[in-house]
DNA sequence: ACTTAGCACTCTCGATCGTTGAGTGCCATC
DNA sequence: GATGGCACTCAACGATCGAGAGTGCTAAGT
C-alpha cells in the first residue's frame, strides 16, 4: 500500500467533492480517476485515509468527505496551480485600469474576485500605517469650521470637520492669509515623513506658529493625527454577498454566522491583518478561529507598489473550494491591483 | 355585517400574522382581539375579504394570510403610527452626532436603521445634482498630473486624478502659483452656483485664462464636471445584511434573488429615486417591479437639511413586516440625519 | 338581516414503517 | 499487497395513516 497512491486517492477525493458537492464512494472514484486499481484496493486506503484524520464519512456506509485536514494537506502538497485563461488575465487588467480613483479600484479589484471565485470578495483599503502624507488641505466652512482633507501617498482620502476656536473666543480669524501659511506649514513639516511620524513634526509647527495660530493649528493637528489613528486605519470592501445564498445548502448551520461575521468588519480586519503574507494564505475551516466562519475558508493575498505590501484582499467560500482556481484568482488580482495602484 | 368591522378584522389578521409568522385561523383570532363575535361570524367577514382580494389562504383549511393588497390597506387606513420610545430616540441622536464625517453620518444611519428594523438598510448619497460646490482644490501628483478634489456643500467629497498636459506638450508647467491662479478663477467662477451650472462656469474660466493655461484648465473643467455627471452621481450604503438571513424562511425563492437585487446598485438607485417622496413612502411585494423583490417590501423617506430633500435612505424587508415600526424608525432616522447634516 | 352553533369536509403535518440502494468492512484468494 | 465476494449498515424515499386545524354550509336564534 504505498503513501503515493494514498495521496492521489486523497487528491481524487477532494477534487470529486468539490465538483459534486457529494460525498465520494470507492467505486466512482475508480470510474472517474485512472487509478489502476479496483474499488476495494480503494477503500483499505480510505480506511488509512480516514486513520489518520483527512477523511470522514458523514454517516456509516456513505462515501467519504474530506476533513479540514484533509483540505489543508491538499493544498499544501497536492494542488496543481492552475493559472488563469488568457481573456480572464485580460479581462483583469482592462477592468481595473478603467478605475477612476482609489475606492473605484477597490471596488473593482472586490467584483473581479467575487465573480471570478463565485465566492465572497474582501478588499482592504491600504494601510495608512505604511503610508506617507502627500498634502493637507484646508477648507474654511463657515466662521468656526474647517474642512480638512489629507491625502496619502496611496490616494486615499480622507476628509473630517474641524470645530476652530473663534476670533471672539481669542483665537484668530480664519482668513485666507492664515489658512495658506497653516497649510504651507504643515505640508512642509510633513513632506517625507511617514504617517506615524506627524506628531512629533505637527507638534513643532503648533510650537512654531506662535499663540496667535496655536490654537487654530493645534485643532488641527489633533484633528488630523487623530484621523490617522488606528481606529480609523482600515476599511473593508465587500462584494460579492449574493454568491453565498447560491451556495446556501452549503453551510451546514445556514447563513446567518458566515454573514454576521462578514458584518463585523472588526473582526475581517483582524482576520486579514492576521493572515496577511507574502505569497497566498490559505484558512481552512477551523483554522479560522472565528465561529461564524468554521464552515468557511479564506484565501488571501497581499498587494501593494514594489515589493512593499500596504494591505490584504482575498476571497471567502465554504470550506468546500475549489482551491486551486481560488488561489489563481486572489493572486491575479492582487498583483494586477499592485501594479495599478499609484506608486 | 358592517364594513368596519372587516377592516377590524383585516387589521387583527395582519397584525397577528406579522407577530406569529404562521397563517391565522377565526378562532385565534377572536381569543387574542376583543371582536365581540364568534368564529363563524369572522369566518364570513373573511370570506368577503378574500373575495375583495386582501387575504388568502395557502391551502384550504388553513389560516388566512394578508395579500399585497391587503398590506396596503392596512398601510394606507389602518396603521397606527407607533412613535418610538424615548431610549431609541436617544441613541439615534447620539449615534448620529458621534459621526465624523459625511461617510460616517451615512454609514451608522444605515446601522441604525438596520438595527432598529431588524431588516436591511439602504441609505443614498446625497444628490449631486441639488447640490452646490463648496470647493475645489489642486494637488499636484507628479509632473504630469493633479489629484482634484471637489468638495460640495453636502459635505460630499469626491476626488479624481487628472492627466494634463505638460509644458514639454505645449501646454504650461504646474507651478505652484499657476495652480494658486486656477484654483481661485474656478472657486471664484462656482460661487453660488448648482452644480448643474458648472459647465457654462468652468467654459469661461477656461476661455478666460488665456491659450497658455487652456490646456490644464480644460482638462481639469472637463474631469470635474465628468465626475459630478450622472453616471458618477449615486452611491449607497447598505447595512444589515444578515438580517436577512435571520429571516432567511421568509422568502419562498429563497435569498439569492433578494441578494442579486440588493448588489444592483443601479437598480436600488432606480428604485430610491423614483419611490422618494415628502413623507415615507411603502412599496409592497408586487409593487416593485423588480424581480428579486416581489416578496419584499420597500419603505423609504427623502432626508435633507431644512424643506430640501437631497436624498433617501430605507429599510427592505419581506412583505410580512412590521410596517408601522419601520416606518416609524425609517422616519426617525431620515428626520435627525437631516437635522445633523451639514447645512 | 345579521349572528351563531353545529357539523361534515378538506388538507397539511408529522410519525411510522418497509424498501431500496449505495457504500463499507472483512475474509478468503490470487 | 491487491482483488473479488459477501454480509451488513444506514440514509433516503415513498406510502400509509391518524390527528388537528380550519373552513364552508346549513339551520336556528335574536
Amino acid at each position: 500500500m504505498s503513501e503515493e497512491r494514498r495521496l492521489e486517492v486523497l487528491r481524487a477525493i477532494v477534487e470529486d467533492y468539490v465538483t459534486t458537492r457529494e460525498p465520494v464512494g470507492s467505486r466512482v472514484l475508480t470510474e472517474r480517476h485512472r487509478l489502476g486499481v479496483s474499488p476495494a484496493t480503494i477503500r483499505n486506503d480510505m480506511a488509512v485515509l480516514e486513520e489518520e484524520g483527512y477523511i470522514t464519512q458523514p454517516h456509516t456506509s456513505a462515501g467519504r468527505v474530506p476533513t479540514d485536514a484533509g483540505y489543508r494537506l491538499f493544498v499544501d502538497r497536492l494542488a496543481e496551480v492552475r493559472p488563469l485563461t488568457i481573456p480572464q488575465k485580460r479581462a483583469i487588467e482592462t477592468f481595473l485600469s478603467e478605475a477612476v480613483d482609489l475606492d473605484d479600484v477597490l471596488v473593482r479589484a472586490g467584483r473581479l474576485i467575487a465573480q471570478l471565485t463565485g465566492q465572497v470578495a474582501v478588499v482592504q483599503y491600504p494601510s495608512l500605517r505604511r503610508s506617507g502624507l502627500r498634502h493637507l488641505e484646508m477648507v474654511p466652512v463657515g466662521e468656526d469650521r474647517l474642512l480638512v482633507v489629507v491625502i496619502t501617498d496611496t490616494g486615499r482620502v480622507e476628509q473630517r470637520f474641524c470645530e476652530v476656536p473663534t476670533a471672539s473666543d481669542g483665537g484668530s480669524a480664519l482668513d485666507v492669509v492664515t489658512l495658506a501659511e497653516l497649510r504651507a506649514r504643515f505640508n512642509a513639516a510633513a513632506a517625507g515623513k511617514r504617517l506615524v511620524d506627524l506628531p512629533v513634526a505637527f507638534a513643532a509647527v503648533v510650537e512654531a506658529v506662535g499663540p496667535a495660530l496655536a490654537g487654530v493649528a493645534g485643532a488641527v493637528a489633533d484633528l488630523v493625527v487623530d484621523t490617522l489613528g488606528q481606529e480609523n486605519e482600515e476599511r473593508i470592501v465587500l462584494a460579492g454577498t449574493a454568491n453565498l445564498a447560491r451556495s446556501e445548502s452549503t453551510f451546514e448551520q445556514g447563513l446567518s454566522p458566515v454573514l454576521e461575521a462578514l458584518e463585523e468588519q472588526v473582526i475581517l480586519l483582524g482576520l486579514l491583518t492576521e493572515m496577511s503574507s507574502d505569497g497566498v494564505g490559505v484558512r481552512i475551516g477551523h483554522e479560522n478561529r472565528l465561529d461564524g466562519l468554521t464552515e468557511a475558508s479564506v484565501v488571501v493575498s497581499d498587494y501593494g507598489t514594489g515589493g512593499d505590501p500596504v494591505a490584504t484582499l482575498g476571497s471567502i467560500g465554504p470550506t468546500r473550494m475549489d482551491y486551486p482556481a481560488t488561489i489563481a484568482s486572489v493572486h491575479a488580482v492582487a498583483r494586477y491591483l499592485s501594479r495599478v495602484l499609484p506608486s
